[in-house]
DNA sequence: CTCGGTGCAAAGAGTTTGCAATCCG
DNA sequence: CGGATTGCAAACTCTTTGCACCGAG
């Protein structure tokens, strides 16, 4: 309806549909704040958010999407240190990037200054493992663990 | 004590000592634990074995023992898509190796065949961020996502 | 019209916390 | 000895499930 709201909106639906599913308000709204933001949110946190722009969705519905949206592989549950999950669109339209985790305040740090040959080995790996695991590769999470500017 | 039984007990003895704690049998039991397997254990997995090693230890001591080991850095949270969190000592005596995630299934593979350049490229980026971000890196985690051979 | 999706409330599970007893150094 | 650590049970929180109703295609 409003690809203004919600990125290639047209795309997701298709998406959905590839896997016996539909394109729904609630899903919309999900992926839209995801898109939207910049952070890594917890369920929670989406729901806050998602009610601002569709104040019927449910606690559940947001659930039940990211559920749905990480067994695709659109979406990638974080692991904060806290027990509850945290979350982020695979292939974020605010840029690809890796992680720097701090194990001490649990914080974490987005950085996407890394080499154009950073990138081409990932890829050539990535086709090593297909390969040989013979494992369909749709992204990859990289995270750095060590102790911050504040924490040190 | 016994040196044989948990791998570098006198190097562990240091780390808690270092950071004002005490090495004790409940710490050493799921240290043991975590050394002696190559899987990733969940909380609760861990203190079935740690209770054959050691029948005394409680369920609350492997989660403060975790914990504080995540904290020092020397244990992994991984996220395994189901709610309870998974462990792995960051620097296993099983050697090091990355990992491969089926957003189907959860399950996980290890690998440790790496490309020299991968290596070389890591240890590259480590110390541009360390640098540029002030942090000291003390070690890594990458997956890569997609559909294993099973769930295909 | 059909079957997947949704919200609510309740159930389920993993994890954390309070506290008195115990142990390390 | 003194403070860190532990076990137990209770408390908490996050997440999932059952069910009747709703809505996309």
């Amino acid at each position: 309806m409003q690809d203004k709201n919600c990125q290639g909106r047209g795309q997701w639906h298709g998406k959905f549909h590839g896997c016996g599913c539909r394109m729904t308000a609630g899903r919309e709204t999900v992926i839209r704040v995801l898109q939207e933001t910049s952070k890594h949110l917890s369920a929670d946190e989406i729901f806050i958010r998602a009610r601002k722009i569709n104040p019927d969705i449910g606690l559940t519905t947001v659930y039940r999407t990211l559920e749905k949206l990480s067994t695709m592989g659109e979406v990638h549950r974080l692991d904060s240190g806290d027990k509850r999950g945290r979350f982020e669109l695979a292939d974020s339209e605010k840029g690809h990037h890796h992680h720097l985790v701090c194990t001490m305040c649990n914080s974490i740090i987005d950085y996407d200054d890394f080499i154009d040959e950073e990138i081409k080995l990932l890829k050539e790996t990535e086709k090593k493992l297909s390969q040989k695991y013979n494992f369909n590769i749709n992204s990859h999470l990289i995270q750095f663990y060590g102790i911050c500017e504040k924490c040190k």
